[in-house]
DNA sequence: AATTTAAAGGATAAATTTATCTTTTATTTT
DNA sequence: AAAATAAAAGATAAATTTATCCTTTAAATT
């Protein structure tokens, strides 16, 4: 479903939206290991993150990584976007190049109600939704 | 969402089971033709397919490859499975090792009804429906 | 200003997926 | 039986994804 690069990005921007604010920081080791993904292969991850303003990040002592309001509430569709692009919520299932309404694979209409359902799903969760869900014990980050 | 070799396989055995009885066998050129796949990559799979007795295969002149009135039954979810493993259907989307009603990821449940969703369709549809679509020209199977 | 800390950036390597090519085996036709 | 055909099997290579390591840059503390 997602990449590996994408699942990390994920669970690393939802446990930087489980720190309360005032306590918002958190380095790339204890990123990396709430988030259960290898060091550096996560720090790649974040950078790209960072450029695309999802997270701040703050160099020297005391530096690491912080999620800011307006990632809080970032949707998730928006991170699989970034990381993973969006062939998953657009691309045809069976891989043709023009699959549309007007010429479609043999499984595009039952495939676009599922996308539907996804797309609708994963634009409407928010990381901070996530979070929460993770801080009140609802749910968890790691297995 | 499903690998190129799942696409490969999905198409090729659709393109099969559009040939009518009588005239179901297809060498592989053919079929890697008409499924836009690679010819050596489309072999190695078709023997996966027919290790699992989805397809026949015949050597020798006028040898090739044939779909089995079951095969034509088949659902979709087979081929995906026999492919790509069931990690899709089963597997957690944010890659927790134990994920399930007791330990939940954040988005369990959310996933779960989308799961279930594409699990269903993915049972019900058989290679023969889409063959028909394509047949009926109500779809297509090359772009 | 010098030192320390931590992310940024870039090079490299391992693993997996995708793809091709060559030889072998089985089957049909001559 | 010999020749021709087509899949099976296995070796190899290219591309992509995942992962690690090392040097550079920026910022805080001393």
């Amino acid at each position: 479903m997602f990449s590996k690069a994408c699942k990390y990005a994920i669970n690393s921007m939802v446990f930087l939206a489980t720190l309360p604010e005032g306590q918002e920081r958190a380095g790339l080791k204890e990123i990396a290991f709430a988030a259960n993904s290898p060091e550096a292969f996560t720090a790649k991850i974040l950078r790209t993150l960072v450029r695309e303003n999802l997270l701040l990040s703050i160099k020297g002592p005391n530096g690491g990584f912080e999620i800011s309001d307006e990632g809080r509430k970032t949707p998730l569709y928006r991170i699989v976007q970034v990381i993973d692009g969006d062939s998953i919520f657009k691309g045809c299932a069976l891989g043709l190049q023009e699959c549309s309404e007007k010429h479609p694979c043999s499984v595009h209409h039952k495939f676009k109600a599922i996308r539907d359902h996804l797309t609708g799903m994963m634009m409407t969760t928010t990381l901070q939704d996530m979070a929460l869900s993770i801080n009140t014990g609802v749910s968890f980050l790691k297995t």
